[in-house]
DNA sequence: CCAAAAGTGTTGTTGATACACCCATGT
DNA sequence: ACATGGGTGTATCAACAACACTTTTGG
């Protein structure tokens, strides 16, 4: 776009913030991240994890440091969503918001002390209470994004620990999708791939026929990855 | 996200503006639509089509009101890209960009004399020259992301005019995915999902045989479009 | 009659689906 | 011994790829 010093004096925008929709996956449920703000107008209300874009990062770094502040977690796994610009989803001011979704594996996860955040709390999907401003219109989009996503690459091992098992794999997929797997073909589909690397580790303290561990691999991914894989399940 | 008003009192950021990557199908070739800028610092560059967004405005009504002042056309098919936010994509100031992409049919449009457009001139997407600002990323991932969503849904009719044969539709996909199909079975295929009507009309004018022509049934893709499809060619 | 594109038919292969069944382990 | 989940095997069916073939039309 052309810049021309009169156009810009005065800006139409009052500021660019970025929220985040934060997924994790905990016995058989997808969850989510939710916050209630320490200051401002919307203390008490619960909303997505969010801040202001500031003047030298771009929005993925936003978003990071963003988690970082709240989690202590570095590299998480992020997507932006879209820009959410409806001029009346805050009132009174203009305010630009990029969503962003990440997937947090909760054994890493460890939720720090934190200004602005007086308290963080896991939500069940389908438990999602009213949110600020138009927070849940991000979070119905963040879900349709990840379930598109999840189809067409294995972005859903951020959710799982580092070593996990055929059928944790399965109940994540069919969380995430809302549909019913077969066992059987469900393991010939995803061992065909050849994208997970058999450990020589077996579940422990299980009350049943413990269960072969498995490990996501990168470089096997990387190969695959150029040809273009097909997640449907 | 809380809004506190010394948060705001000095924006980190001087606009924002919106920037359209425009698609067309032209004789077997898919092309993008760029302009060249009549005012400002970049005049004579050619670039992706964009203007500021207004503060009373949504980006999605931004994107239609700039494509409008150019083509002409109201209720263009558009999506949004995402928000570039890299701070150094413009020198000296920070302004974001919400990229869109948009299909128009060839046929219907019209350059509309235009105070701050030059010229306009479609280029194949494979002969695109150097564009200002990180326009060429804007474009190159609007290419992915057509190739995306038009396996996932026929959004790719809107390139095309209201009747087209088979073979047209054929190699529209062919040329967006950069695959070669097989004409039997493409034509087994699309006409197995029961999306298109057959007129009684053939083609006029050919040195060959006449083929029929068909429409895209927006009832029938309603309906369909609730179970979801394949368009995986 | 020939070129060029429209349109049909056939066949082998692959992969999804729907099951039934056996295995290992803690209580 | 039985409950619980882990893991294997198989028969059926639908979809796809490859390719050969016939039809229509203008020149």
């Amino acid at each position: 776009m052309t810049l021309k010093t009169t156009d810009i004096d005065k800006p139409a925008i009052d500021g660019i913030t970025i929220d985040c929709v934060i997924f994790s996956f905990n016995k058989e449920s997808l969850e989510v991240l939710l916050v209630q703000h320490a200051q401002g107008e919307s203390v008490g209300q619960w909303g997505l994890l969010g801040g202001w874009l500031k003047k030298e990062e771009s929005a993925d770094d936003a978003a990071q440091r963003i988690l970082h502040e709240l989690t202590g977690l570095e590299n998480i796994y992020l997507e932006q969503l879209k820009a959410f610009t409806d001029p009346k989803r805050v009132i009174e001011r203009r305010v630009v918001t990029i969503g962003y979704y990440t997937l947090v594996n909760r054994e890493d996860y460890n939720i720090e002390a934190s200004l602005s955040v007086r308290e963080a709390k896991w939500y069940k999907i389908n438990e999602i209470p009213n949110l600020i401003f138009d927070h849940n219109e991000i979070l119905d989009f963040s879900l349709l994004q990840l379930r598109n996503r999840v189809r067409q690459a294995p972005i859903g091992f951020n959710l799982l620990p580092e070593k996990f098992t055929l059928l944790q794999l399965m109940h994540l997929y069919e969380e995430i999708l809302g549909i019913e797997l077969d066992k059987s073909n469900f393991r010939r589909k995803i061992l065909h791939m050849k994208l997970l690397v058999a450990l020589d580790e077996k579940q422990q303290d299980v009350s049943h026929r413990a269960a072969k561990l498995y490990k996501f691999d990168d470089e096997i991914y990387k190969k695959l990855t150029e040809k273009g894989f097909n997640f449907e399940f």
